[in-house]
Formats: structure tokens, C-alpha cells, sequence
DNA sequence: AGAAATAGGGATATTTTTTGTCCTTAATAG
DNA sequence: CTATTAAGGACAAAAAATATCCCTATTTCT
């Protein structure tokens, strides 16, 4: 069980969008380049950021993608479900209705035992993903990236940012 | 991203197991049959768990499994990982390496931000797993199975185990 | 000794998911 | 009018999950 490598893509893109000065936009072409992706696929990756409402969009020459909301306001688990999507990581599939000692008719009035404990795992991993913000993903970057390499690439984004 | 269904076969056989009493063994077969799985891959969870050191095996007519410990001794996430490996479900790939503002032979000291933290995330994910016993999840059971299907069923087991 | 049942494990096949590419369409800027 | 963009559909390749089959060594029972 591994994350889409495209949750890490879209870490990383929501990163450097962060950055990008109000009223900005980025493209597929220059977030693919920058981070050495594919472009079209990164493109789904992109999409589906949008889709979730997380980025806004523009199209034509100079569009692209920026944030739809404060870098402050943005968690990782907004951006890791827009991703990978919200449904659980452990699927139940009632196995326990497979015991032959039970009554045909019978129905399960809660939720296996299980998948209760499973899903609390789950919903533990989210609780961890919902507390950390983007801008805190930014303020770690800022400290331990090199500053002038920093600087370059606040650079190198402007100089292709429409 | 999903948990193979060999996790909650796992999970499942090894509350069976839990209540096997000292020194009998319950087959594969028996197994299977009572969550209605297919017997020859369900054989590989059990083969996993067996690796792990988590349950032990005889051969022969009335061989099978039984729990390496008790039960009390025996956590989630040790079932889960056995089955579904320790590898942590977020992988870098690294793609800041990509960045082409970098100086070519520059090298990383830390790991990447973004990873650090979803493996935290990670970390809380098997925290929580690792909190709870099979003894939890067979006290819940006792408590929410209807006492005339938990006994048919402890029947059922009993009359199987060797 | 022989027959039957067991776990272990290798080989292979099928299905699903992930990863990636290609192309068309509509919108936008210059 | 042209170039560039995002959106999204169709398709292909690779990897992982989900099996199935078969052989071997071991153990139990007769």
C-alpha cells in the first residue's frame, strides 16, 4: 500500500505555488520542468487539485495554475485527498457474513469490529495530515533550503509565472 | 491507496486463533472455510504471518496454526505488517534533485521536507495500530457477537482444530 | 509400510491500479 | 489569427493485487 507518486507531485507543486505573488499563475509546462515530471501527467495531478477547488485556474498564453486560498488555510490533507481521494485505506468486505454458523437471514447491526479499529488507524493518519498547513511546509523549506539556491528558484518561477 | 484484503484476513484468522485453545492448531483449510476465502492465497497470508514469527505451524493431518503468544502480546500493527510489509506508504522520489536552479553536484543533508512530514503521518497511522492488542479486538467481539453464534462458532472451530 | 492431510513455496495467470502518452476542444492573450 | 493554455477522453504500458496450480517434505493415522 503506497501513495500515487502523484501526492508527492502535488506537495510539491502547492509548495511552489505558495510562493507565487497574488494574482499570478504557473503552468503544467513550468511545474513539470521545475520538478522534472512528466507534463501531461502532471497535468492530471494539477486537475484534480482543481477539481477539489484547491487551485484556480486560467487559460491562454500566461495561464495556469495559483492558489484558490491562503497557503495557511491549505493542510496537507486537503491536498493528499484531492489527490488520492477520500475513501478509507482499509476496505471491509464483511467477511464475518461468511460464517457458517451464522443465521441466514441475519444482518450485522454495527460495523465489523475490525474495521472499526482499522479505520480509527486511519482516521488517526488523517487527524496528523489535517494539522500540519501548507504554509508550515513553506516556513520548514525556507529554513532549510540554501538561500541563494532559494532565491534562484523564486526567480526562476517569476521569470515563467503569467 | 488501499490495504491488501489479506490484512483483514490476517486480522480475522488470528482473532480465530486467539481463542484456539493451548497447543491445538486450526488448518488452512478450516480457516478459509470459515471466512469463506479462497484457501490457496489466503495460505499466503498465513505463510506471512508464519515468517513474521507471529503464529506457529505443524505439519500433517491436524496441523495448522496457533498463535506464536498470547494474544494480549499480539498487536495490530505487527499482523499488519506482516502482511503488508514495513515500507512506509508515502515514497520520495526526491524530485527537488530536479530543481535546475541547483548547483549539479549539490547533495541533500536531510530528508525532504514534504517526506518527513507524511512519514510522520505514517508514524501516527502505525502508533495507533500498534496500541491495540488482539486481546482488544477479542474482548469487542465477545462483547457484540450474539453468545449463541459466538459459542456455535467456537464449536465449529474446536471440532476443526487438531 | 502406506495413505491421507498438512504447510511451504515456486510458477503462472488474471484482474486492477498506477503511470504515462496522445489527441481534441474551448478559452485566452497578444 | 496565432500561439499557448487547462480540461478531459482514449488508449497503452508497467506494476501490483489476487488468485490458481502443482510439487515437496513432514506428520498423523491406519
Amino acid at each position: 500500500m503506497i501513495l500515487k507518486s502523484q501526492v508527492e507531485w502535488a506537495l510539491h507543486c502547492c509548495a511552489i505555488l505558495a510562493g507565487l505573488p497574488e494574482g499570478r499563475y504557473l503552468s503544467t509546462k513550468a511545474l513539470a520542468e521545475f520538478h522534472g515530471l512528466p507534463k501531461e501527467y502532471l497535468s492530471k495531478a494539477l486537475q484534480s487539485l482543481s477539481q477539489a477547488g484547491l487551485v484556480h485556474t486560467t487559460l491562454g498564453p500566461s495561464g495556469g495554475y495559483r492558489l484558490a486560498k491562503a497557503p495557511a488555510e491549505l493542510t496537507f490533507l486537503e491536498i493528499v485527498e484531492a489527490v488520492e481521494g477520500r475513501t478509507r485505506t482499509f476496505v471491509c468486505t464483511n467477511i464475518r457474513a461468511n460464517n457458517p454458523c451464522r443465521a441466514p437471514g441475519y444482518c450485522d447491526e454495527t460495523p465489523c469490529a475490525v474495521a472499526r479499529i482499522m479505520w480509527e488507524a486511519d482516521e488517526a493518519w488523517r487527524d496528523k495530515l489535517r494539522s500540519v498547513r501548507l504554509s508550515d511546509l513553506v516556513e520548514i523549506l525556507a529554513k532549510e533550503i540554501p538561500s541563494d539556491l532559494w532565491k534562484r528558484s523564486f526567480q526562476w518561477v517569476l521569470e515563467r509565472a503569467g
